[in-house]
DNA sequence: GCGTTTTTGACAATCATTATCGTCTTCGCG
DNA sequence: CGCGAAGACGATAATGATTGTCAAAAACGC
């Protein structure tokens, strides 16, 4: 299986590259048409999926349902979602990273990774 | 809102007090429906997720889609789960706890609560 | 160019979950 | 014990994101 360079898969790319947060497949799929481009819906979901098979995105599994996919870049790190406004804050564990490792490593895991999700209410949706 | 005991509710709860692991709803409806209980599917979820709110149930959405529940007993654990068999292995973390909390109460966010499920290949999955 | 192989994308299918809404229970109160 | 209203139930339909299908189109090596 050789993977191809194709225009749909180099938008996508690019479109995640400038796009700040996080955002759903039908988020992307319809930035995509705004713009000009002539992509389908499932296509749209075939290279996310690829893209986060290579590492190269994060996805979030919310609450809500829908599947959301982000530009991975700067090292690994988790989220701080706020449950009433969905606005999320970046944080970085270094701790939990190694700590998380060496848990699943004690009990002879191998290819270990991990999702870490901390939901709360942020200060401007307080009651 | 008066919650209400019915036979439904003591049922899923007897349930999930009885079977290890984690259970899909899809899951428990049947098993309900094999002891001869009557109960609708609507009822199982409507009452999983009452549960799920009062804090008496662990749920947790792996990749493949379905959300899965489970009695969540004794204090807050998290999961090591394998890729390929679906093993679970319980895993308590308390600095991972506070470091959360204190994460959060930093950004100015309450309320808080997180999930973190660790992802591997069991010792028996490795090829 | 040419042929092969991968990718695309419109459409249909899947499937867990949720909404609907009429009927049935529960429970406080007399 | 019986009543009445507030909830709960549950069969069914609806929802909606994701995945499968497959013929047509594009990309790559030569």
């Amino acid at each position: 299986m050789i993977v191809r360079n194709t225009r749909q898969r180099s938008a996508v790319s690019a479109l995640l590259a400038e796009v700040e947060g996080f955002h759903s497949a039908q988020d992307l799929h319809a930035m995509l048409r705004n713009r000009g481009e002539r992509i389908g819906l499932t296509t749209v979901y075939r290279t996310l999926q690829g893209l986060a098979d290579a590492g190269e995105i994060d996805v979030m599994r919310p609450p809500g349902g829908e599947h959301l996919y982000r530009r991975c870049s700067e090292g690994h790190h988790h989220h701080l979602v706020c449950r009433a406004c969905g606005r999320t804050v970046e944080v970085a564990g270094p701790a939990v990273e190694t700590w998380a490792d060496r848990v699943a490593a004690q009990h002879g895991f191998t290819d270990v990774s991990h999702t870490l999700e901390i939901f709360g209410t942020c200060p401007t949706c307080a009651p």
